[in-house]
DNA sequence: ACCATATTTGTACTATCGTACAAAAGATCA
DNA sequence: TGATCTTTTGTACGATAGTACAAATATGGT
């Protein structure tokens, strides 16, 4: 990657190995790990590519910490919410508020820096996306009891609802929610400047509305496949 | 990367052109642009890195190609399919006729290779994920005339949603479909193997059902816009 | 002020990257 | 068959990648 950037002279950083990490985090959620050099890095953090190695040891040890640094809060303000959200009466309003307590946290989580959250989920988005394999292990252990909550607590507001479909839709919204954060502007070319795909309030709103809907849809009728022939396999 | 296939000995490809071109469209959507290699490309497709140069002249110009090729028949299938979608009468069948035509030429369009749409598709997530700057200036120029189109057939099936609305679930529909190409595994695990997150057909009817659910909801109250103060703009 | 420790810097090594280019091999047709 | 053009191969070059490591510097307790 190349990046413009002239080193800042700049004010001595009083956390390097916080500014090295905000900094991976900002260049690896909008241009991918590979992308990224660790010279990139160390020179948006205003670092010595050495002292990124002196940190985190290596590159996948740098992204690792991002994680591990971000999980667990995220997680936790998820299941507070999810807890509040399973405790409203009224059935319409608790599924609304179940949806909210899986997106907020998506967007606010416990960074103390600003944005903390989106650029967090906007990471993972990518990550995603690359088939990063340090990444997988961490996904698949750290988020998918968090997601089998959400998706059980659902099925209880919705037991008409079969269990795979709401898996189809949760993991409907987990694209929708990525794919705004990876591509806002295109919601702002879309709507011919009518929406601004980085206001994150409104994405919020927009994705509960949606989803709510789409899993209060009726369940496709099992009984008949309608499977056509020219269809093929995903992933071969 | 590193990846472990020794060099197939093979019978003579007949044309080397299309099997490096299939072979960088398996490799880029399975790990990103950056991650893969020439030399990478090259060694699947059982060719020698100069003869990339030769076809391509340069990386990017063989992502350019993947593209050439591919965005004229889907475009063209999602034309034929949306124009047939509007000549439904019922509003209700209309509009999942449209909602179907935007999707059915993700899974399977024009390519002669099995499997060719999803790949493409695929790709274009990925792409999109990593922010490549080669394919933004070609999603702009060519998927936004068919959005737009799609946008405003949705418009015409339901008037009273605000077209910022529409513009927004589209857009999610679009991260949806997005991300069960990328991630389709995450569906059989999360379901605990119920449903097989590969399965087109299934992915496809469940995709429709849902959007169509979701496009039909009522819009947000714009005069309330609940915005919240702990919130901040994606991407600073 | 001194020392021990923690951090940062500068530099260098090896591997691999994209790509250029000349030579070899294959294809086409008079 | 021989001439010409197309395709493939082999190799090499400069740039940049991740990371190791010794020297330099900053820090904190006594």
């Amino acid at each position: 990657m190349v990046r413009k950037s002239a080193k800042v002279p700049s004010t001595r950083k009083p956390n390097m190995r916080e500014a090295i990490l905000a900094a991976a985090e900002e260049l690896f959620s909008t241009y991918g790990f590979n992308a990224v050099s660790v010279r990139d890095i160390a020179q948006a953090a205003g670092a010595n590519p050495g002292s990124v190695t002196y940190h985190f040891e290596t590159k996948d040890g740098l992204l690792l910490e991002i994680y591990r640094r971000h999980c667990g809060p995220m997680n936790l303000r998820r299941a507070e919410l999810l807890a509040a959200a399973k405790r409203v009466r009224d059935l319409q309003d608790r599924l609304e508020a179940i949806v909210r307590a899986y997106v907020l946290p998506a967007f606010t989580s416990g960074s103390d820096l600003a944005g903390g959250g989106t650029r967090f989920t906007r990471l993972r988005a990518v990550m995603s996306a690359e088939g990063n394999e340090v990444v997988r292990r961490i996904i698949a252990q750290t988020f998918d009891d968090t997601s089998h909550a959400f998706v059980d607590a659902i099925h209880e507001s919705l037991p008409h609802i079969p269990r795979t479909d709401i898996v189809w839709r949760s993991h409907f919204l987990l694209g929708a929610l990525y794919y705004t954060l990876v591509t806002p502007e295109r919601v702002s070319r879309l709507s011919r400047g009518s929406a601004d795909g980085t206001d994150a309030g409104r994405a919020i709103e927009e994705l509960v509305r949606a989803t709510v809907a789409s899993l209060q849809a009726e369940p496709l009728d099992q009984t008949a496949p309608a499977r056509r022939k020219d269809l093929v396999p995903i992933k071969s």
